[in-house]
DNA sequence: CATGAATGAGGTTTCATTCAT
DNA sequence: GATGAATGAAACCTCATTCAT
């Protein structure tokens, strides 16, 4: 009984390691089984493949992160509203922070995900949380021009700043490694994003620089 | 004779397609040849290895875009100290729009180099040309300093700044298929980092919104 | 069931003829497996790969090689001072025997190591045993002047010696294929190997037909 | 025309430095016309085939051997049987020494011919040269036996006298790199050899230490 | 719960050799 | 005299996966 979780536990630890280091299409099960001290036959009884393997490793990290964004993003619905008209970012960067926070948490694993999973099911994941994102701003301008009496920004606008904020985020992470710089980052760069939704309602043409998020 | 060009091309051509379909790792040396027509022997008399048949299929792609990159980038030198501080962005609106069309002449390859070219010696290349570009505006913004007695932004900034400018390409040719539509988006998105480049010399803290796109 | 030691002694009796017949380079694990009707991947499940497969198949012989080798060169340390002053050589000519008697019964693989095992780990396997031979005479001969207060033989007579006695097996095997016939040969060899080394502590400019066999 | 023995006379050198460095089975084709900067085409206009090149690189050091072994071993016919009973090791020595110096002259070519032809037709070709002293021995004791109305040598005894001067040629050259410390060997070894040929036919039974060459 | 065995297809690379030109 | 192209076989090895036990 002991063995049954540390089994499994092992397994998922020695896979964990291989994936980050080799990434997913390199990594070896056979490697990963010789790793836990294991016969590949252990691995398939608690896993159906790779994939399988590769989500059950990334799995929590995944769950949490999805938590964190939806969290994050919902909450916006009802209060952003009013700040991103008044170009308050400060709770935007408290968002920003702790989703950073999170991804620093889970940097390894995270860095795979963006970086190395190719070939597997998660190699789009970037574009599936923009997606989420663009869902929300979707809503979001829905309820501000239904307010306002103003025109939506075009799809793509919606889009492109999903994308952006996606990017800034995978953009951190790959190039700042420590934590606490990657915060003094991130608040610039939310100034900058809440601007330019600003100005994506204020008109683009009259202002250039203070309208669609530069990216 | 007929086959002296064939054999080769042949085998480029095919190579190219599975490059693309599969990405590089899972690129197949011997479906190439079958897709070919061609005993593996063949193509180990044009190509030294994969990475070699790899080269010589991206190679053109990579040329030209070193090419116009420096031709660009070059060209900046000269003229952008002046275009950058007076907010005009037309000039470089025409070179990154020069840049994009060639990228969308060679969508697929370029878009190969940039997301399934891992294992391969290109799985880096977009940092390697957001370093030409750290360089390039590490020249600049020195002569710009050195001519307006103001100090240049700092070493991250710059940094940050060449890789923006390459993922904003990177971004728009993983998300936008269409040429046309591509280049519209391009202005938008030059006009903000010019903005940002003046931003960036003009002192963030009072006005963030032309400030410095941070991404 | 009846599978379970078949296989692995299938691969290993078909590896053995294998390296036999061509000697290790040209030896084909591919050939190896059909013969055994396997697939080269159950070969490599229990083979870590081709040195490690020749490492099974030659592994009981070279360690009863390595044992009788020791035990025999071991009593010598003990024993042999006297005998080998007195020019008795009844004992080594035992001990000569034994070891002759063992190669024979491992005649097929001991021919390949010494002559056909080019390319893998055991293409000096003469040197490695001559050398331990070399330090046993030095623990020896040390004893000796010791004993007596004659001086050591240079060391290159003693590497010369502990190479002969090895040549002295090689030969005997590459060119005598019956044991009966080797067994014979053996003594009249030993016989002089002794004499030599009573020589080589007698002075060899006043005898030489009595000194020691200088190959 | 200048590039006609150019061509095949790289060819050659570059087969010779490939051959030694590599064995004859590792030795590769291609690599041998890749440093001789020449298509493999080339390569077979001049030689049938790897074996044909291998003659052709060995070809002169082989029949200058063969030569001088023949010549030392006609003159003993003549001279020999005297001196041999006589005990008289001053011609064979000199004899031997020639053989060496020529040996040493051609260290690299004999030592790749001794040690590193498995694979080529050269594989047995101390078997070879030892089969030409056999003869040779054969011959000799022929006529000393007819001459002194004693028996000769049992086959055996010849067979394995001859492969000795051989190995004992073969062991020089794979341990003593330096030529002067081999001259001072062959010395001492072919007194014991020349020696025990006298006891070959002195008796054995009587007095082992001055009978058969003891090797 | 896990082993141990085995599959079968596939991977990249290297080889000696041939031959039309 | 030599090239350049191509063959075809074979090399060693690794893979994810399956399954009876």
């Amino acid at each position: 009984m002991p063995d049954e979780k540390a089994t499994k536990e092992k397994l998922l630890e020695c896979a964990r390691q291989e994936f980050l280091e080799k990434g997913y299409l390199k990594a070896s099960l056979r490697g990963i089984c010789q790793k836990a001290g294991v016969t590949t036959g252990a691995l398939y009884f608690f896993f159906r493949n790779k994939e399988d393997l590769l989500a059950a490793v990334a799995g929590e990290t995944l769950r949490g992160l999805n938590q964190i964004i939806r969290a994050h993003f919902s909450r916006e619905i009802d209060t952003d509203a009013r700040t991103a008209l008044a170009g308050d970012a400060s709770e935007d960067i408290q968002s920003a922070k702790e989703i950073l926070h999170y991804l620093y948490r889970h940097y390894d694993m995270v860095l795979f995900l963006l970086t190395k999973s190719q070939g597997s099911s998660y190699e789009t994941i970037a574009d599936r949380f923009a997606d989420v994102l663009e869902q929300h701003y979707d809503r979001l301008t829905e309820q501000l021009s239904a307010r306002l009496g103003i025109p939506k920004p075009d799809r793509y606008i919606l889009h492109w700043a999903s994308h952006m904020q996606i990017d800034a985020f995978v953009h951190i992470l790959t190039h700042v490694e420590e934590e606490e710089k990657a915060l003094e980052h991130i608040e610039q760069i939310v100034s900058y994003l809440v601007a330019g939704w600003a100005g994506a309602f204020g008109g683009r043409k009259e202002n250039h620089s203070a309208g669609f998020p530069s990216r």
